[in-house]
DNA sequence: GGATGTGAATGCATTCACAGCA
DNA sequence: TGCTGTGAATGCATTCACATCC
């Protein structure tokens, strides 16, 4: 079987995989069945043999399969047992908090060149690097053959940056504007949306008939 | 066909259209066809149709579908057509970013309240709000009947503080915390983990033989 | 002609269930 | 006995193709 024919839902379920074993790894635990793993989860057992299954055999009957072993057979497959390059381009509220954000950078990638449009931001700090201007992306992300972007600008600009991105090489874009990014087939897309998330939380809750707004306070709740 | 059992997917893709529709209403465009909507998003003009008929005839045969009457179809079936009380737990950096973030609110959504474990940022002013301590969550989230959360906590605390939120009477959370946060059946979450986007491009890099880490720069740039 | 809405057909993903190994 | 790996069976989602309507 090709990587190109995994199912993707099956490919996305291997990352989940990969952060459960790696709280694993703080305890004393050595190995763990797919049953164990899927419920933590709430996949089958099934499911977690099938899709490890795609890529090799990784498991031992009647033991399990041992913690070490496949996380770092899950990190080779998913690319990140080796460093990516990422670039930020957008150095606001977002992109900062994003760089910040405690867990972010699991091992694989590392912040190589942070960007904004924007003059005044430009040379002020940002962790260990200083914001460039958006001028020196090309030369940068090429000199560097980076191949992986963070897109954290308005929506207005996040079109046309993607575009310079994919010019200047990069690959696998990261969005967070929301917009649907255009790219070239041979280019990833990855967004992030947080509207589109509450959206779906909404739907949900109306299936529930939860109601929204808050009326007047009184006494009772009540739960599907 | 009952509202439960109407493919994920497809409520996914919905606010996709809905998005798409609303940057619309800047132009002059009054309708646009299955087909137009669709490749503006990547997706098959059956798969358009199919999505919208499961919830009721939105369309005109020989004309296409009124933005106008789409967006408010849309924003009826995603349940934003009300507006619902959010409440935000964790007062760093992500979280402040996330509420500024430009186009988060799209209609729909109202920040009510902001909590932080930190007593040092309790009494902080955000936005129109100020931080309250957690012990004030029970009591607020009850009293003006929050269906809603945005869960931006370190990672040790997640699993605590939305224990607390569903016991508060909370039915959705949108999860930053890697994580994976386990609720009682009949609330709902939605989580970002970035790690795990990148994760996923990472993937899709090495299917195309894209290689990761920056060789000394050379002259030569390849792609498949 | 130009578009929708929809049953039927296809294709994809998950689950079952069991042979085989430790 | 306990657990994996996997073909076969099921179930779900997408696409096709066409009757229908403006």
């Amino acid at each position: 079987m090709k990587f190109e024919d995994i199912p993707t839902p099956a490919v996305h379920r291997l990352s989940f995989y990969l952060r459960q074993l790696e709280a694993l790894k703080s305890t004393d635990r050595r190995t763990i069945s797919s049953k164990q793993l899927g419920e933590s989860l709430g996949y089958t057992d099934a499911q977690v043999r099938k899709d490890l299954a795609y890529f090799g055999q990784f498991g031992h009957p009647g033991i399990g399969y041992r913690v070490d072993e496949l996380i770092s057979q899950l990190r080779k497959i998913l690319g990140t047992d080796k460093i990516w390059s990422v670039v930020l381009v957008g150095a606001g509220n977002l992109g900062r908090a994003l760089m910040a954000y405690r867990g972010f950078l699991r091992k694989g990638f590392q912040l190589v060149a942070v960007f904004d449009a924007d003059n005044s931001k430009v040379g002020q700090s940002f962790g260990d690097l200083n914001v460039l201007p958006m001028s020196d992306l090309q030369k940068t992300v090429l000199a560097q053959r980076v191949r992986l972007a963070v897109l954290a600008v308005p929506v207005e600009s996040a079109q046309a940056v993607a575009d310079q991105l994919v010019a200047a090489g990069v690959r696998g874009i990261l969005n967070f504007a929301p917009i649907s990014v255009a790219v070239p087939s041979g280019t990833a897309v990855q967004s992030v949306d947080l509207a589109v998330q509450l959206e779906q939380l909404s739907y949900q809750m109306n299936l529930d008939a939860t109601e929204p707004v808050s009326p007047p306070p009184a006494d009772a709740a009540s739960a599907g």
